[in-house]
DNA sequence: TCGAACAAACCGACCGGTCGGTCGGTTATG
DNA sequence: CATAACCGACCGACCGGTCGGTTTGTTCGA
């Protein structure tokens, strides 16, 4: 969180990119013109142009913004994690603890991209392997140290990315519950996943 | 498979339906002119008026006839599987085989349909809840009939649609392999999720 | 068997509205 | 007074949907 230079011009980049972060949560990168991000932020559309070059720019910035604060706020829940199990779990814990009760910025990571087209399936792409990769990265470091039996950590960290990504979208398009309450089922089949399963109880060939 | 009324108007129908399968899952929906669908078709944008009221509610009958073609299949996997474990990991690998390889049809059902803005948001809860349904009865099931111990059905088969829709969504960003190489590490971890895990090898507190 | 009469299917020019982006001009700032 | 910051009218392109009109198919009486 350092690196804010208080430019008032860097001030301003600031207020946009607030206003646009609720603009497109709440409409979606469509839906949303650049003269409503003008009237939250106050000002007009050629004074926004003046701070970003595109629409598409301005979206990618909110985008980056969110998602590095996300992710440090998940190193930290990491690095705190006694063993590199639990450091694979508190990273998936973090990001619902961290969107949960947050439905803009949830919609915003989640869903008001895809309608910019597929010019921004790659942004996508890169977000979630970003996240993805920290979560593999846990998985290999608890495989090298024996905690893990070995595994298929790309693919079992890409399988429980999106597991909470689903449970999360879910959420956001029921009004259910908070996904938090999903937590013990969630961290206990994580766990389960990872670790070979008792001989099954009574099961048929 | 029946109710195939051979009118021509019937005919004329499938076609426009086949022709906006194709348009919509290359170019999606905001980017997809009716009149592109028109030239597929070899037919005015008039003419798709005729047989279809909006845009909208055609992008939904393309997704509707899919989503059934889908649940059929899903629906013989798992009739011909031995235990309700099995049929809800057959339910699992249904999907994933259905679409891996056709990526068309995997770009429509996972990506091309957000672009609607939020109205399409119901229709996306709709379709994913059939299929969360349909792995929630059988692990349900499954636990009554003591294949599984007593686990949150619901949030599970949530887990694991948002699982595999990862896998798939990924496949399609990445020109990777297909997500069928997915499946062993899949369906074990599966299984593994469901049942209690052994005591921890060697895991701190 | 023919063709008038009617309807279903189809055509494509056009309308209306939206919105990203531009640009000449105006106001703050230092 | 020079430069950065900002304004907002305007342009140009796009596209969903409409509608008067043409074509194709069907029916039925003579």
């Amino acid at each position: 969180m350092a690196s804010v230079v208080n430019t008032n011009s860097e001030k301003t980049r600031h207020r946009i990119l607030d206003a646009a972060e609720d603009v497109f949560s709440q409409m979606g990168y469509h839906d949303a013109p650049v003269e409503e991000i003008g009237r939250v932020t106050s000002m007009s559309k050629g004074g926004i142009y003046f701070h970003f070059p595109s629409k598409e720019d301005l979206f990618f910035s909110v985008l980056d913004r969110l998602a590095n604060r996300l992710e440090s706020r998940i190193n930290r829940a990491v690095e705190s994690a006694p063993t590199h199990v639990a450091g694979a779990e508190a990273a998936i814990e973090a990001v619902v603890n961290a969107l949960a009760g947050k439905r803009k910025l949830a919609r915003l990571l989640l869903l008001q991209g895809y309608s910019m087209g597929n010019s921004f399936q790659q942004t996508r792409a890169r977000i979630f392997n970003r996240f993805a990769g920290m979560i593999e990265r846990q998985l290999n470091l608890a495989v090298e140290s024996g905690e893990l039996p070995p595994i298929d950590c790309k693919v079992a960290a890409r399988i429980w990315l999106g597991a909470i990504s689903e449970v999360l979208i879910h959420w956001l398009y029921s009004d259910g519950p908070s996904p938090q309450d999903t937590l013990p089922t969630l961290r206990q089949m994580f766990v389960n996943s990872l670790t070979p399963a008792r001989a099954q109880p009574a099961g048929v060939a």
